[in-house]
RNA sequence: GGCUGCGUAGCUCAACUGGAUAGAGCACUUGACUACGAAUCAAGAGGUUUCAGGUUCGAAUCCUGACGCGGUCACCA
């Protein structure tokens, strides 16, 4: 069966050589989706083809409405205002795609393409639990590989622990010192949570070290001597801080000494390092586990930081790169406006770029991955911009398939969260807040009163957890989005609890049905115009999956969701299903729904939202 | 300052990539449950799309400039 919009699009070229006996390039011919308040499912714009029919664009429209009219067996009527041709489509066609096509539990999904992907999401650090920026970026990384496997890319989620560097250092010294050998088991506190607290611990005790000295004789000299903007004396401290670590601070020193013998090996550091590493992959398995993703990889930067500087050296006697006196290695990227790049130091120590093309290459011998996506905030649209840049310059069998799924951060209604103002959302107390804002709500309604209590906590779970979801991923990915916690998530409205809603109600129906006969269903005329808005919409998923994989934008499968619950909900408002007029209008009202409720469980199965059948 | 992104209803977001009278939700006002589930539906009010020019049949969208808010400009990660 070819596309309706491609038979519009031949049938309106046809059209124009039999009519006026011109022949339209494809510019000229737009179509596009007729607006809710006028009749009709799409929408031919004449405007454009004025030049070439020399008419005025309301006669081309009646014209050309005709024509596809009396040729289109698919096209039932049509109208025209102004320079826009409307078109109705058939009801039989729209029957017969439901019937045939729709109700089937894999519509939209196109066959496996044999293209493997591999997207990158979370990365965190390993010194701090999870916040809502991370949560952001999950749900963002795992609806994305979702949506690529939905349109039948062999997908593998991956992601890169940073599990090295000072930060994680600053943990261990504190648990050291201060933790008197004490565990997360013994705390009972979660586990990557109870490694923070040492990493907040060490900041505190720091920064009391560091106003203490203020005091001294030699911070008042340091105060007058090296302040040319002649700052505030607080001000000039805050700027000066980074160097007071590396300087005077025996905590710094300490942490920068534990750093040392890590890099060393020193066995009883790396075993520290090993065992407050554990806590923390305890406790995000946890919280990934609650969120619903997995990853079929996870890379530690302390096994690749290394990597890439023999991809370097081949740049160098590629002449891609070259060597300054020092020993460094640059990079001119400046014919891409993107100035050079230092790709190794002078000492041949690698830096954050050089392990970023190693890792690139490893997971391409790992994968075999033609396309690469990372989920990584927009703070660092540069540096991917240079890494690819590098990447297709030496000509890595994967170069073009790189993507930077770029996002920006969440600010909280005040502002942006700030860990020193200990406004940081953390992840697991935010979905504790979404569950139990949801269980409140739930103890309003009746519906599920008759379950047991262990089936009603499950599906209040899946409501919280869509709520939080949903809000999240709606908002499209390049925007900055602000959440407002103390709100908690809306469970009305634009939501993922009213999508669900729409669900369970096409599940109640059934329930209630039992197994009717449906034979009578094609049979049915006389479409209702909500049921004609839910079959053209239907039709419109699997477009609208290329479409949204195509731009990696899972937001637009959270929009297409809501507007098909939406009519959903006022197509069960509008007609009687159970107890409609005649048996056809019944098995097909019947088929309608259980077809739009695969739609909106497998559109929302791509976002990680989960559907209950009651609620 | 250079580069770069953004600016739409009181608030949170859309607008099929240049198309019709700029749409939803929240909040506010009003109406609809003895009917397949009211976490729903219907209606009202809310806008000079930051501003000023330009391009054309047609601009929130493209171009120029101004204003405002971010991000980024390390031999850090």
């Amino acid at each position: 069966m070819t596309a309706l919009p491609q038979l519009i699009e031949s049938g309106v070229r046809a059209g124009l050589q039999a009519l006026y006996g011109v022949a339209a390039g494809g510019q000229e011919i737009t179509l596009q989706s007729t607006r809710k308040e006028f009749d009709g499912e799409y929408t031919v714009v004449t405007f454009p083809l004025t030049r070439l029919a020399r008419k005025k664009p309301e006669e081309i429209g009646a014209d050309l409405g005709e024509y596809l009219k009396r040729e289109v067996k698919e096209i039932k009527d049509f109208n025209v205002i102004k320079g826009f041709l409307n078109l109705v489509v058939e009801d039989a066609f729209y029957i017969d795609f439901l019937l045939d096509e729709a109700v089937a539990p894999d519509f939209g999904r196109p066959a496996p393409n044999g293209e493997k992907v591999v997207v990158e999401f979370a990365s965190p650090n390993t010194n701090k639990p999870l916040h809502l920026g991370h949560v952001r970026n999950i749900l963002l990384g795992w609806a994305t590989s979702q949506l690529l496997k939905a349109t039948g890319y062999d997908v593998s989620t991956v992601q890169i622990v940073n599990d090295r560097g000072i930060a994680i250092c600053k943990s261990m010294l504190a648990w050291e010192r201060f933790g008197e050998g004490t565990t997360p088991a013994k705390a009972g506190v979660k586990a990557d949570h109870f490694v923070g607290e040492y990493y907040v611990l060490f900041e505190t005790r720091f920064q009391e070290e560091y106003k203490a000295w203020q005091h001294t004789t030699e911070a008042h000299s340091i105060f007058r001597e090296n302040n040319p903007k002649d700052l505030e004396e607080k001000a000039f401290w805050k700027g000066y801080k980074n160097t007071y670590f590396n300087t005077h601070s025996e905590f710094g020193q300490a942490a920068k000494e534990m750093l040392l013998r890590w890099e060393e090996g020193e066995e009883e550091t790396v075993a520290l390092w090993n065992r407050m590493n554990g806590w923390v992959y305890e406790g995000f398995d946890e919280t990934y586990r609650r969120i619903g993703v997995t990853f079929d990889k996870v890379y530690y930067e302390s096994q690749t930081y290394l990597l890439g500087k023999d991809m370097v050296e081949g740049g160098v006697d590629k002449g891609v790169f070259y060597r300054k006196e020092d020993g460094s290695v640059f990079v001119d990227l400046s014919d891409a406006k993107l100035d050079e790049k230092a790709l190794l130091r002078g000492d041949g120590t690698s830096l954050y770029i050089t392990q970023d093309l190693g890792t690139a290459r490893l997971r391409y011998d790992d994968f075999g991955a033609t396309r690469m996506i990372y989920t990584v905030g927009d703070e660092q649209n540069y540096h991917f911009q240079v890494l690819f840049e590098i990447l297709k310059r030496l000509e890595e069998p994967y170069a073009n398939g790189l993507f930077h799924l770029s996002y920006g951060m969440v600010d909280l209604p005040t502002g942006r969260m700030k860990s020193r103002e200990g406004t940081v959302v953390d992840a697991d107390d935010l979905m504790d807040e979404v569950v139990q804002e949801a269980y409140q709500s739930s103890l309003e309604r009746e519906a599920t009163s008759e379950l047991s209590e262990e089936d009603r906590r499950e599906i209040i779970r899946k409501i919280g957890m869509a709520a939080l979801k949903f809000q999240i991923i709606k908002v499209g990915p390049q925007k900055r989005m602000v959440f407002d916690p103390k709100e908690s998530v809306d469970l009305q409205g634009q939501t993922g609890p009213y999508v669900q809603n729409a669900y369970v109600r096409t599940r109640a129906v059934w329930r209630k049905a039992g197994e009717p006969d449906l034979s009578s269903a094609r049979s049915y005329t006389g479409l209702e115009p909500t049921e004609r808005e839910l079959i053209s919409q239907l039709y419109a998923y699997p477009t609208l999956l290329r479409d949204a994989a195509a731009s990696y934008d899972p937001s637009l499968v959270a929009m297409y969701s809501y507007e098909l619950a939406k009519n959903l909900h006022r197509f069960w408002h509008d007609v009687s299903i159970l107890s409609a007029d005649t048996d056809a209008a019944r098995a097909f009202r019947l088929s309608l729904c259980r077809a739009v409720g695969n739609v909106l469980k497998s559109g929302m199965n791509i976002l990680g939202i989960e559907m209950p059948d009651r609620m």
